[in-house]
DNA sequence: GTGGTCTAGACCACC
DNA sequence: GTGGTCTAGACCACA
């Protein structure tokens, strides 16, 4: 039982995390458009300054690239996107066992647990929990 | 991509959680004595009040018993405690199958990631990332 | 839905009433001697000051007697105590109505609900409810 | 005579009977919205936080629902309406046997008195009776 | 010292 | 405006 209490991330990185996932999981493909910043800016419900700012970001990261009058696309380098996509996971992975060992599972019952979830849950409408 | 962002709970929903995972841990163990209210307070940097009525909720769960005078103790039912465990692993594990399909893994590939994620990283050092 | 909240009556209040029940009752029977004034106070578990204080009240009313070196009586006086016994029956009744008609109950409503709860619980361990 | 005085319920648990008490009587009728916490709190002149944890009791116990910006409302179970004014007017019943059978009076005697009672005053100016 | 209650007054999200 | 959360600090009964 430690001390401290979470803290809440600024709204652009959550975003650019949102984007980071989408790009990773490829359900934004390389070289795809994507929205305008006033159409992305509805979508998350946010100020459209707070989406151009963590559009920029990413931009920096080298995940988007804008063309002045195109609009913005996603990066064509796969090798980055697939370092990407490993880096999250490690980050979920991580996060997983520490929060599973909080609660005094061993990596292997870990594994049991996750074998006996995927069984008794199927594996399609996880997306809709919680 | 989808729209939702953060929940931000109440303070006092984060804690009852981290009083939750340490019983379901075994941290604070079956029957043990829990500091004071105001020890805890300044524990978790709190008001007392705060702290009070995490308390009293996991009171009224069963998984934490007070005596007038003599303090707050951790309840001896085990199979509640076990029940809470299975529950809140059960919660870990659905979240973390829903993060990794959404970066695009199977639930084959999220074991592989784990496995091969656990002999790069040993298992003990894992709590103080993050 | 009334506006104001119930008052703490004095304890000398609170304790007068107790015996008056007793006396009315017949378990402080006419002429009985009552205990001593800090015995009562040991009861009663209050300073002897305010018990003094409502044994001197209870005398006033003519409830009780006292003779300086013998001790203190119940009244011999059966008419004031089967008065006292009426009216205490009297207020009693009528908080009930009272009660029970905030309840929503008619006079007649009120019959049936408590013959059918004479029913159901029996006559003799009533004293241990509540 | 014996020997316990008085209880003295927290404030809280008070307002909650005289609220429990307006929705078994259909003083208040199912699905009726109730005042602000605000407005109550002042009604019943306590703080509003004292008022909210009433109320919040109350929902718990499913008497009242919550509806984030509209209001707090009155269930519209009228089962567990029908089962809350059965359990408080045995409640009263009950208390009202044990203080007659203290002054000595036997489940008849009680009948007879009641009745005797209702006919010298009327049925509906009791409630002012104080 | 413990848990529990209460007040006063602030701030937040929602619409 | 609504319900809800949080803080700061007081007081109480128990033993």
């Amino acid at each position: 039982m430690d001390k401290k209490l979470e803290d809440n991330m600024p709204i652009y990185v959550q975003i650019m995390n949102r984007v980071r996932e989408a790009i990773a999981a490829g359900e934004l493909r390389p070289g795809e458009r994507v929205p305008s910043v006033r159409e992305m800016a509805q979508q998350f419900e946010v100020n459209p300054n707070t989406m151009q700012r963590a559009l920029n970001e990413l931009e920096r990261e080298g995940l988007l690239e804008s063309e002045r009058t195109a609009g913005r696309f996603v990066t064509e380098d796969k090798a980055l996107i697939g370092k990407l996509k490993k880096e999250m996971a490690e980050t979920t992975v991580d996060a997983f066992r520490r929060e599973m060992a909080a609660l005094g599972f061993s990596d292997e019952e870990m594994l049991d647990f996750f074998r006996k979830r995927c069984q008794v849950t199927g594996g399609g409408q996880l997306e809709r929990i919680g």
